[in-house]
RNA sequence: CGCGGAGUGGAGCAGUCUGGUAGCUCGUCGGGCUCAUAACCCGAAGGUCAGGAGGUUCAAAUCCCCUCUCCGCAA
């Protein structure tokens, strides 16, 4: 079939690759337009645009897709695919193909809805998450469901990593429900919308840790955030990246977020259990391990984080 | 030209304001002690202090100028 891609971070790239390289033919890709990033304001293309065109495939970066409904029913597609486009289309849009219009959502629909699905699941201490192939309509993440591909969520696993596996997952789905809208085989499946949840956009100061819960939770925050916005906190005024820790079921007499303990990682005393911080980057400077740290800083052990 | 921090032996830092023999913790190598050790003791190697046959000076890691690189904020 003959595919327009919509999609723009990394987490699109891997699908848009599979696609490429399947019996399908992509015909065009839309993203996001350039937008200024990093210091100096520099304009960077999104990864997908990145792509396309080593590939040479036609990329469209339109500042608002609802309105070029005309230059898309020009490219004449069988069938259009989203994934983290990041442009709410509307019904004219969803309209264009034949086939219609199918999404790749990194939840098991219909939990976790919403555009940060990935860090939601780990932060709120899920086992097990997956990808799912569902229709594109109107509401977020509501349509349809094609297909589902479920994978379990690692005590290691951070946003970063786990994302790069659904992504990987969600290629391969994708694929999967192509061939079957071909064939005439796809079932639609409905959500079951008392099941659903829905989740917001990750926001900077969510990565502000609170010390006084448990150790537990921060680390599924630290986790969770990883790697935007991270996890941070602050101490003698200057605010540390926490980027990767491990819970230390011991109890120290001492108010939360106090550094009870310096060995090879800092541990901190948390609302229940203490955390060892074991990847650190300080305000300015990059990150390191924390043993690497310590040899230049001086032992702060009772000092508090705020 | 958005704001700011930083580039010093293999690692992490101090020294820069108040120019004048390059220092700390760790690692590495050799030796000692020890039943033994990531412990302890002794010793050694290793740096043209990011770069500019730049400026100031009797003298620059340190003050001034330019370039490169890394990072925090911001987006």
């Amino acid at each position: 079939m003959n595919v327009i891609y919509l999609g723009t971070p990394e987490f699109a790239v891997p699908p848009l690759e599979k696609l490429v390289n399947s019996n399908h033919k992509v015909i065009a890709v839309i993203s996001q337009p350039d937008r200024p990033k990093g210091r100096g304001y520099k304009l960077i293309s999104p990864p997908v645009v990145e792509f396309a065109r080593k590939h040479n495939i036609p990329v469209f970066q339109f500042a608002n897709i609802n309105k070029e409904a005309q230059a898309l029913l020009s490219l004449k597609p069988d069938i259009m695919v989203t994934a983290a486009y990041g442009q709410i289309l509307s019904k004219e849009i969803l309209q264009i193909a034949p086939y219609g219009i199918i999404n790749v959502h990194a939840s098991l629909l219909p939990k976790y809805r919403g555009p940060a699905p990935v860090q939601w699941a780990i932060i709120k201490g899920e086992t097990k998450t997956g990808v799912t192939i569902m229709q594109t309509e109107q509401g977020l993440d509501t349509g349809d469901i094609i297909l589902a591909k479920e994978i379990d969520i690692e005590e290691k696993d951070n946003s970063a990593t786990l994302m790069e596996k659904l992504s990987n997952l969600g290629a391969q789905a994708l694929i999967e429900a192509l061939d079957l809208i071909e064939k005439g085989e796809a079932k639609f499946t409905p959500q079951d919308n008392e099941q659903a949840s829905y989740y917001p956009m990750l926001k900077k100061e969510m990565g502000k840790i609170d010390w006084s819960k448990s150790a537990v939770e921060i680390d599924r925050l630290v986790r969770g955030v990883y790697s935007w916005p991270g996890a941070y906190s602050t101490l003698w005024g200057k605010k540390f990246k926490i980027l990767k820790t491990k819970v230390n079921p011991k109890e120290y007499p001492l108010k939360a977020g106090t550094i009870a303990n310096i060995s090879d990682v800092i541990t901190v005393m948390c609302g229940k259990n203490s955390l060892d911080i074991l990847i650190i980057q300080e305000e300015g400077g990059k990150a390191m391990n924390v043993s690497d740290y310590l040899r230049g800083h001086k032992r702060f052990v009772g000092e508090r984080f705020e």
